[in-house]
DNA sequence: CAGTGGTCTAGACCACTGG
DNA sequence: CAGTGGTCTAGACCACTGC
């Protein structure tokens, strides 16, 4: 048997119409042809447009749906997703409070412990797909809900996207950070990945979250990609899990 | 303003053709018409069986497909989804080593410590939508990856469905249990729901685990549930996360 | 009421599998 | 080659929204 299989990486080389129409409607979104939280033309209107059925870009636009990129109303249109105003708020934030939902519990209080404009460590630079030394902005803050503090954990985001963003901004914008990062720097965060250990926090991260030393905490590492799966931050978080847990559901 | 809203639990009792076709199929998955692994009928057949067009049929399988219900391969047929022989063995383990991929490890080793029948704890009960007292068979058992311990599990399975399960039954089967639940009593598992908090062992536990005292351990608590959202297994886990990490796409 | 997304049909043709 | 799922079309009609 010889060394390699070509088959291995073969690639079928073939693309439906209504997958390239979904490439081109993309295509649109990143460019911002259309802003988040705004309406895209019709199916008819982009039947017409890319010369194809109705029923080909309905199926371009229900994978675009599916993977959370636009979401269908009915009677009213189709609508590039947002952070911000989705009856989700926080949908990357899988931490629940034990008893009750997360509406009962009120929005979080966040704290910004600093913010500023740092070189890239090795393993930031690798995560956001940059070179070591490159500018990073870096953000540390606590979040606390009903007063008590819960979450504890540092941002990283590419310099060149994010330049000019400050505590103040972190803290004063209503609404999720992400939504933030949509409005004033117009990234917009669509799938993350994260890593999860149990670990004890040193003595500041236990003083900071005011549990006692030695307290088992959920350290929990997301990278946030934009369109096309480019990496746009980084965020390590320890998560207090007294009160709290991480709920997954598997499909 | 009244005390209650009434639109709130408002249903709008309108449910198109595909869906009633989508719960027929259902109820011929549940029955056992088809078993896990074997094909179901073409759509063609389906549409004739139904009396209506391939395109309905079609979209009620797109849904099945999307729960992970069936699979469809192109050019041969839909098939009853399996824990067994579906490519991603171990469908509801989200630990991964932290070098490599699963396939690289190997199969997970399995140490069964105990395997009894008992009467369920409140809790147990309220997960398994039991009454306290009623019969469960509890399961322990420790897995292993390359010879290290890594995970330590207990599991309650309802007593009447899994009647005769022992400690052989769960230790010599070949493939995951979840596959071995299909085969020998007939129940499939289609969904989980996981709770994840960082706990600290007991002495016991962390003799088993083979690690030191006080070593943060994840605790992933799961229900499984069958057809209908019946669930069928609690399993709660301590999962070493020196090694590995709990790893989860956020779409 | 017009405009949107959602359903359903019927038919043609394509891509893939296996005998 | 026949049989399967996968794509694409054209057209009719339904459900929902807002004016």
């Amino acid at each position: 048997m010889l060394a390699a299989d070509a088959s291995a990486t073969a690639t079928p080389a073939f693309s439906p119409l209504y997958r390239q129409i979904k490439e081109l409607i993309l295509h649109s979104l990143q460019s911002g042809e259309w802003k988040p939280g705004e309406a895209i033309p019709s199916e008819m209107d982009l039947a017409v447009r890319f010369r194809v059925s109705q029923g080909t870009v309905r199926k371009a636009i229900d994978e675009l749906a599916a993977e959370n990129l636009v979401i269908r109303r009915q009677g009213k249109g189709t609508f590039v997703a947002t952070h911000a105003e989705q009856h989700v708020q926080y949908r990357f934030l899988k931490l629940m409070p034990d008893s009750g939902d997360r509406d009962a519990e009120g929005p979080a209080q966040r704290a910004v412990l600093d913010c500023k404009r740092v070189r890239s460590t090795a393993d930031v630079a690798r995560a956001l797909s940059l070179r070591s030394g490159d500018a990073v902005i870096q953000v540390r803050r606590v979040l606390s809900f009903g007063g008590v503090p819960t979450i504890l954990e540092a941002l990283w985001l590419p310099g060149n996207a994010f330049k000019g963003l400050t505590a103040e901004r972190v803290a004063s914008y209503a609404g999720p950070t992400y939504a933030m990062f949509e409005v004033e720097f117009g990234v917009r965060m669509v799938r993350a990945e994260e890593r999860l250990r149990a670990v004890a926090p040193d003595p500041q991260q236990a003083q900071l979250l005011q549990v006692p030393p030695l307290t088992p905490l959920l350290s929990v590492e997301r990278i946030a990609y934009t369109y096309n799966d480019v990496p746009m931050e980084l965020r390590r978080g320890l998560y207090r899990t007294d009160t709290h847990h991480y709920r997954n559901d598997l499909g």
